[in-house]
DNA sequence: CATGAATGAGATTTCATTCAT
DNA sequence: TATGAATGAAATCTCATTCAT
């Protein structure tokens, strides 16, 4: 094997070990908070030693701060693409919806909620939040909404408003596990209607 | 002064010393979690020396079991309570939207939220979540929501379900104290319109 | 009541908290020892507040040693009075004996024990029991037992070596609690004959 | 290293730390008690940091009641092999005395004196002493003794009672350090006489 | 790179002592 | 004098982080 492979399949070890952490680290975080997680949780999530975590993330609050980073940067992007599915706006906006909902995101979510609303976190992460606060997110859904009000497809009231309280309601429902056993999430075309009627 | 006026004296002031560091306890749990909150932010809200706490509850375990039961029961009493309230269905319900919407018990909202969803708190809470479903809490609404339905004042439908979600929801918004700061908390009269449609 | 009658009165209610305090510690020093003894559990025992035992003796550690050297002078001033019991050596011996195993004196040594061979004592006590050893509390009976020797009471033998085995064990017996349930103490008469032989 | 030799490796350390933990905590409870025993003294003697006792025994307490357990078992085991020893039931009897007399198990002695005794022991200590009476511990020897007896090399009396005693009495004489300085322990032959005479 | 034993700073809890009443 | 609520120093225990292997 060549210096170049050996390298190339080091990082790629590298690669793989940081995210088998992270996804560890995002279940635990979600699931328990940032201060009730203890590192010795994340690495048996990860089926790793205790140890290792620390060649790849300089401390807990690195690995925190460096999660919901990247989740908040997924989020964004995300929105920020909406405009360019196919589709009229109101089909644009289910689709997010949809994909909102899908349950691979359940831990994401529950992890930025606690993130957001928990004063017990790094305060690094405070400032993401507040740097970045919902609105922010929802700004460029907002010209979105706006043509499916021109066009009729949305109920009118101010733009902002609606849709801060619109995922607000989504959010809260992705995290109320408990639902689900009785009655799973709502549908989306009655989500939708929040917008619509 | 006599011995039994005496008397009377310790026990008000254990009994205020006991509110006092339950009310403390009450705003560093909701804010921080249960792990996230150390007895020493709970001494100092409190303004009494750590020890203290130890008079008075056995345990920060015990001290977080105590609130939630209480919280729990003044829930479900306050619940049970709204038949008894004047007025119609819908006035009743109304009635009791506002009183949970009351800043007073964001604190206590938050709190329950968060005991009953996180997975860092002591097994006899998830006992207490697992016994006492937020379904049983909605029970004593039901027969009010369905003679409400009947007299047409609520939209028909599943009323446990429609209720449950109504809930959810109002749970959600409190506890996005974010909000506040663009919009405040929604109008009584908008939220109630997810029951009359 | 004339002001010196008065001042008797408290002198005596003095005299009697001290008493009661120090039976009361007295009897938890030698269930559980000086640093397993809580000086709530005396206030309980002694039915006494907490706080009193201050106005009595300056410490816990003072209590303790108080008792400790009172217990001591008191055995100093038995061995020593042995010499002007009644009776020849052999009855003047048994009957010390006789006194020891009374079980009044149970606590006491216990206490004294416990004190004598614990690590976890204040060190002035220790101090006392190093300025003070058993073979000094030995020291007035070895003349009488000597006497006892010469007129074939006693078995020969090097005095302080018989003597110091059989107060350690009479000690000992002491000590075993247990052994009552099933046989009670030995006999005198058979203790006895340790030094006869 | 072979994975194999690296996980033998691990074991044996955890063995010695074990061991290593065990060994500084009987010393330390025999001379100070439970309660006068500080983690920080028994993490001192065995060289530690406080915290690793923690990952060899839960808490102090269950560290207590594993030495009492462990000793407990040693002491039954020792006692249940006497018949086995060669020789008269003098000689095995001799030879058990012995063997309780090394000085090596001096601690041992008087950790179990001081929790059959003490008040300040958990629970779940007195529990033990409660189930396996001395008496129980003597069981298998009185057999022996009553063969000895029979062919008249011991006294004659009840051979329970007697034995009793007999081991009351070692066990106080283990326990008196101070004699040693003096005298030392008595002779095994000194001891036996109690058995034979 | 990977492990897990070991550390030590910090959290929880206890309890001798003080002090307002 | 007597009480018991309150304190704070010291004990027990936890856990993020380091380090020898």
């Amino acid at each position: 094997m060549s210096p170049l492979n050996r390298q190339q399949q080091l990082d790629q070890i590298r690669d793989e070990r940081r995210e088998q952490i992270k996804q560890a680290a995002l279940k635990m975080f979600a699931c328990r908070g940032y201060t009730g997680t203890k590192t010795s949780m994340i690495a048996k999530e990860a089926s790793i030693s205790e140890g290792l975590i620390y060649r790849y993330f300089n401390s807990k609050e690195e690995l925190f701060i460096t999660l919901v980073q990247e989740l908040m940067e997924e989020a964004r992007s995300e929105l920020e693409n909406v405009g360019f599915l196919p589709g009229t706006p109101f089909e644009q906006i289910r689709t997010l919806t949809i994909n909102i909902l899908d349950e691979d995101n359940i831990h994401a979510f529950m992890l930025m909620e606690r993130a957001r609303k928990a004063d017990d976190v790094p305060e690094k992460v405070t400032q993401i939040f507040e740097g970045v606060s919902t609105n922010v997110l929802i700004e460029p859904i907002i010209p979105i909404f706006v043509k499916g009000q021109q066009s009729g497809e949305f109920s009118p009231g101010e733009p902002r408003r609606i849709l801060s309280w619109y995922f607000t309601i989504i959010n809260s429902l992705l995290t109320q596990e408990e639902m689900d056993e009785e009655y799973g999430l709502p549908d989306v075309d009655v989500l939708m209607r929040i917008l619509t009627k």
